[in-house]
DNA sequence: GCTGACGTACTCGGATAACGTTTGTCCGAGTCCGATAGG
DNA sequence: CCTATCGGACTCGGACAAACGTTATCCGAGTACGTCAGC
């Protein structure tokens, strides 16, 4: 039960992205978060292939969001990045072994199933009530006012 | 962002071993739910290791569950044998690159993994709510009511 | 002076290796039951 | 007939390989800007 790490770079680059619509390199990003430009463009990929990020090419380009931060939940990055599959996967054990049960009898999903379902609904329906939004308000207020400004400006220099 | 597979026979096996005393070997689960012995032994020691079943060794030995099946959640068992830990793993990213926040100066935890966090609780208090006696439950009622006595007097043939 | 085409440098994108974790397997240590021999 | 001992077989437990997924990397395709020649 691991989430990829990536989901994190993922997150913060949406962060530093809100609220300019100038695009941002994948290079400058990694130098920024002092992570591995190669791979953090990977995740930059996959953000782009949802449709959260446009980008956009040649000199001057580089990623940008595709819409205000406040319309981004933080779920639908997870789900870019770590892929939107349940964690939990049902083999149908019940229908395997001596006494197995006949497909027509097993009501889907089965109880177990179920219960990791509703588990699964929970835990998005929590990420789903973030936006990006709140995460750069939450930086604003606990690290400085001045903090995603400096961010942009470095950015965009 | 992936649960071990050992988890669904984990619960399977618990959810049988409900409501009889008698000791089950572990391959006899295995022989029933039709999936590898070796391996889903390796499921047991987890669960044996966390308190929740007790191992009898020599002839007639096997595997019992320690408490009522009604006081065993299905949290317990998922954190049994695919461990406790929390998905997400904050590495503190602010704290490095060009601009890096001052260690002091972070709030712990930060806004992402608090938000993480609290999916994480969401999910696994839904987990929680459930018990193996439950599922049990479910098992009579929607497959049949004479299915989990038939499995009992199967394993303890 | 203006316009068009060209070259260049920079960008993303997908295909390609290395590592770690999970999955799967094996054999050894320990223990209980049954048989057996003695009282 | 009862009891203590011994043997055997069955059990779990941890240590040992293989496979998959994640992590990390590279090079090629495409595009926008700046330059330069022509009108």
């Amino acid at each position: 039960m691991k989430m990829s790490g990536g989901v994190e770079w993922g997150l913060h680059c949406c962060v530093v992205l809100s609220g300019s619509g100038e695009p941002v390199p994948a290079a400058r990003l990694a130098e920024f978060h002092d992570v591995s430009a190669t791979y953090l463009a990977k995740q930059l990929q996959a953000l782009s292939r949802a449709g959260l990020v446009r980008s956009t090419q040649g000199q001057a380009g580089g990623y940008a969001l595709t819409r205000p931060a406040a319309e981004i939940s933080v779920l639908e990055v997870v789900e870019a990045i770590d892929g939107a599959d349940p964690a939990f996967r049902c083999t149908e054990v019940r229908q395997r072994g001596p006494l197995a049960a006949a497909p027509e009898a097993c009501t889907r999903p089965c109880g177990i199933a179920a219960v990791m379902g509703a588990a699964d609904r929970a835990w998005r329906e929590s990420l789903r009530a973030v936006t990006i939004a709140d995460l750069a308000a939450d930086v604003t207020r606990t690290v400085g006012v001045d903090t995603l400004p400096r961010a942009r400006a470095w950015l965009t220099r």
